[in-house]
DNA sequence: TTGAATTAGTTGCATAACTAACTATATGCC
DNA sequence: GGCATATAGTTAGTTATGCAACTAATTCAA
């Protein structure tokens, strides 16, 4: 049994209760209050395509880490949303190139917006360098289980 | 726009899509190969139940941060699985009180035991004293959304 | 003591997640 | 060229989550 035993746990509990879900359902709440009909999952693709428009779904899987039928169904519900079109690749049949529309266009300054004063809220009284730490931490984690 | 917008917006899809997803798939898929069929929030319910036995769904709901009718369900399938009971409190009938099973206090260990090498992986490379930034960051977002 | 407000828990509905199994296209080796 | 393998994406089934609306029991105050 490892010394450091309950502190683990712990932290276990901690990143699993915790750290997705009360910012998440905050911004969720703050998009609802300005009447944005979107889930903060599709807000996470729009996102990374407002970074790079027409990213494959497979990028899309690798930049969210997320699985391939997750992406598949936030592409079809962001498409029934008219956020996004899916475009054939013109040199890989394969691949769906996911386009944004001009319908998301006009929501990325808001939404943005709205993330940048939810995680100022959530963050109030954190300190900068140890943001640092935490996304250099998480990035270990992620590079310790998934590669 | 806040200056530090991108480390804001960055750290948020770090948060969302990777914090509870790579830990918490690993150890999923560790407790499937060592026979177990138990998912991760039904155990972090048990391991809330090892730690203080027959809490009531509120308790538990405070605990996990999870919300009750995500409590009622996770309690429904681990009733189905016979790890835990509902007792109806004899103090106050609107309650609750959750108890755990031979069958639970079973696999106590060996699940720990996964969920500590688990978080050995994990967390290879990172300092103790980050973790407990990390911790420490993590209580500080939640208290400044939730309370 | 009765009636309003609070608290504990459940149910219905929508979205999202993972796994496993599937189709279709592309690549690479013989 | 042709077959094995790999890659991109979809579908089906189960579990989990959030919200809103609901029932039942308790508390508290007029």
């Amino acid at each position: 049994m490892p010394n450091n035993h309950f502190k683990r746990g712990e932290l276990y509990s901690v990143i699993n209760g915790m750290a997705s879900t009360a910012v998440a359902r905050r911004l969720q709440k703050n998009f609802r209050n300005a009447g944005l009909e979107i889930t903060i999952e599709q807000w996470s693709i729009l996102y990374h395509l407002w970074k790079e428009d027409c990213l494959s779904q497979q990028e899309l899987c690798n930049r969210t880490f997320r699985d391939k039928p997750s992406i598949t169904r936030l592409i079809d519900n962001l498409e029934k949303q008219a956020m996004v079109i899916r475009m054939p690749s013109k040199t890989d049949r394969r691949i769906n190139l996911v386009c944004l529309t001009d319908a998301a266009k006009e929501i990325q300054n808001l939404t943005i917006d709205l993330a940048n004063q939810t995680m100022s809220e959530a963050l109030v009284g954190v300190k900068k360098e140890d943001i640092e730490i935490v996304k250099i931490v998480f990035q270990k984690v992620y590079d310790n289980l998934i590669l």
